[in-house]
DNA sequence: GCCGGGCGTCGCAATACTGTGGCATAACAC
DNA sequence: GTGTTATGCCACAGTATTGCGACGCCCGGC
């Protein structure tokens, strides 16, 4: 697998350091280390991925973000220095696909581009994978192996969110609008209930999640490995 | 293998890009290039498969698929150019085939367009199977074995919608469109009523239905399997 | 005209699903 | 350690969905 990134960081020795390690993986980094200039370096890169930093001079991440976002689709990965969860969130809201928080390690940072990357996660089949279930979306139907879990609509529809985008984190207000359609603000403790109803059905040991899992002070998060 | 294909894109340069590769394929290409002109187009070319775009002037790519589903069990593939995965369920749960991620590889929607088009050579059909009964097409007749199961013209058809498909779930409204031909909206509870006289003469216990399952919230669908 | 099968509509009861409050527990900050 | 917040989880009630019986209409056969 190739793929153009591009890396907006000011951070000049970690922008480096992230070049080396993409290089190495076979990927094409483009960078700039402005904000301001980060969307006309993203127009003239072209890039099929985009790594953006939170903090940075000239404009702010999230701004850049939602720059982006108004003109591409393309996949963007945050770089965030601080757990400061109010910021990922931010983030997550503005459009990011998905987060890193600094220092990280260089080979889950290439594991998140590489997911992002995959052509069509959701790819070439009516029937998508999580963990260890199947999905059949037209078939309303979740399947570990030969059993049949027996899920409500909002269940399905649950799963199925947070399993289009593996690896991604949604937060409660990003599930309540794509699940619910609640475009206001509600109680988000209704999506932890019915987060832990899915739980009671498609997980094997619910107190050791490895299908939904949540991201404390963010949200939650479908994956196959925990 | 030839095949008459109906393209429905508003991007007239792609689809004549399509037109070209089809041709060379060996297929027929039939073009439309407005959401509200579609169906029209469909009845015009009754095509082997349909290759529909999801944004559309006129009309949505979904509500063009589900008016073609209502009509026809035609092979429908789904191109898309965002990567809105919402979308993308949409159009599968409307009752499209597959879908396509532009910009898409020529030889890969070629390959998409082969697969869908061998296991149901568009009518052809002569007896299908679902659960344990035979459904004789052309002879409008069910048999469990040899023991022959009278249904009324109606049932026959509800049933036939459904056995077209196994496995995928059919909305209420889908029904209505697809057996009835009600392209308003009507009482759903119609199709309730029809589902159980089918019951009480298809199955053997009708409290544990094993051909055609309710989906609740959703719809109901016919099985191969319990 | 009379009859009977096929079809659509209505009402009701059983059930499944969903939203909300409350409280216990776990993770985090200090 | 304490205090605070976030999350898990139970219980309850309102609502929506569904199965199912009852009834009336239409229409072709006699």
């Amino acid at each position: 697998m190739t793929g153009r990134i591009l890396v907006v960081d000011d951070d000049t020795a970690l922008a480096e350091m992230i070049g080396i390690v993409l290089r190495t993986e076979g990927f094409e980094p483009f960078f700039c280390a402005d904000g301001a200039k980060a969307l006309e370096a993203f127009q003239n890169s072209r890039p099929d991925l985009v790594l953006l930093d939170l903090m940075l001079p000239g404009k702010d991440g999230i701004e850049v973000c939602a720059e982006i976002r108004a003109e591409s689709g393309v996949p963007i990965i945050m770089l965030t220095a601080k757990s400061d969860t109010t910021d990922v969130v931010r983030g997550l809201e503005s459009g990011a696909d998905d987060y890193v928080v600094k220092p990280f390690n260089p080979k889950e940072l290439v594991a998140r581009i590489r997911t992002r990357l995959r052509p069509t996660p959701a790819g070439s089949a009516e029937v998508l994978q999580v963990g260890d279930l199947q999905l059949d979306v037209a078939g309303h139907e979740v399947k570990r192996g030969e059993a049949k879990i027996n899920l409500t609509p909002l269940e399905f529809e649950l799963l199925l969110a947070l399993a289009l985008k593996p690896q991604q984190v949604f937060t409660r207000e990003m599930l309540l609008e794509q699940v619910w359609g609640y475009h206001y603000k509600a109680d988000t403790r209704l999506v932890n209930v019915h987060v832990q109803r899915l739980r009671a059905k498609v997980e094997e040991d619910p107190d050791n999640p490895r299908i939904v899992m949540t991201v404390r002070g963010v949200g939650y998060r479908a994956g196959s490995h925990g």
